[in-house]
DNA sequence: CATCGTTATGTAAATACTGACATATGAAGT
DNA sequence: ACTTCATATGTCAGTATTTACATAACGATG
């Protein structure tokens, strides 16, 4: 209907909101970083966002001068702000619509010349590992600096949570790319 | 650049179309079923779409009149869309904007309350393990009429390697929706 | 002193996508 | 007779997203 903290991108906000106070240019670094892994946005769509989460009373800005950077606006969560979230996040999630250009790609593979197709779904496949070995890596962080995952409190848990989703999803898919380029290249 | 058949939809499209002629209801058809796992459209993107393919030359139609039906409009690929298709295929594909509703919520879970988080990954669990049993179905029937993967021809294997990120996708994603809820109960 | 990178905030145009509206035929079921 | 379903094709309004444009302060590098 248009209420303001509709969007799925306005949840995201208010969750990051939820936790600590921060300006635009803050949202945009932790939408690229930890969030950004499976919500992406950039800076153009958040600060017109964070004007509607303004607008629609989640969210209050204060302007705060800084010395040697620009000036920012501190965007602080309202009860109303939190209050939405919180019934959002348990609310069942919509299942993603589904689009992924490599797996239609294998699909019309047969319409490609083998060799080429083999070496695109090769080289996928070493950036999917890349990526891999970079959530491993932080993953190892975490055991170490945090203990056993079952003594993990709610906030560390669901940060684990969401890395092992990477962990077990970049796995999946660099193996199919090295199944798929294997297969075509005929083994 | 706008030239036609730029977007991914559109190559989907024509890879279709490389295939066999049809009309803009079979595609949507073709889109809600096999394609629509990895690549979602309805009607309402596909016949304008159609209409740019045509009018970038990618695309002819012809109609043809039905009994008992109304009228469609085949379309068939064109020398260029065909060109266009075989050329796209084997470029490197992009990694979708990852988007998953589902990871936030995970992410943000320390905001919502314990029981009712467990039970929408448990729900959502179900829906991936009931999509994973159908592509394991299809899979016994590909295996059952065609014989080794080994030995399927290229469209085949195209279709088989698409089937398999799809049963890979799924499995994991349910093994760990499985996980999140059970870690949210406590045990 | 010029340029580059980082911080910082925005707007504009174009494309992509969803959901609702709109229409029409004929078959099959109630 | 009435309704519903599948076939068949489209448009429109609104939302979401991407890419490019635009500005500005300051520090570091050359």
């Amino acid at each position: 209907m248009g209420r303001a903290g509709d969007s799925v991108l306005g949840f995201a906000i208010l969750g990051l909101l939820a936790e600590a106070s921060l300006s635009g240019y803050d949202v945009k670094l932790r939408m690229a970083e930890p969030v950004g892994f499976f919500w992406r946005a950039s800076h153009s769509q958040i600060y017109p966002e964070l004007a509607k989460l303004e607008a629609g009373g989640m969210v209050v800005h204060k302007a705060v001068p800084q010395s040697g950077k620009p000036d920012k606006k501190v965007y602080e969560i309202t009860a109303d702000g939190l209050l939405a979230v919180r019934e959002w996040v348990s609310l069942p999630a919509r299942l993603g619509p589904t689009r992924d250009e490599a797996t239609l790609k294998a699909y019309l593979s047969w319409l490609g010349e083998r060799g080429e197709m083999a070496e695109m779904f090769r080289e996928l496949g070493r950036k999917h590992e890349g990526q891999l070995e970079k959530y491993e890596e932080t993953e190892r962080w975490m055991l170490r600096e945090w203990g056993e995952p079952e003594e993990f409190g709610a906030r560390r848990f669901a940060n684990y949570a969401a890395l092992r989703r990477g962990i077990g999803f970049e796995r999946e898919y660099a193996e199919w790319c090295r199944w798929v380029a294997e297969k075509l290249e005929g083994r």
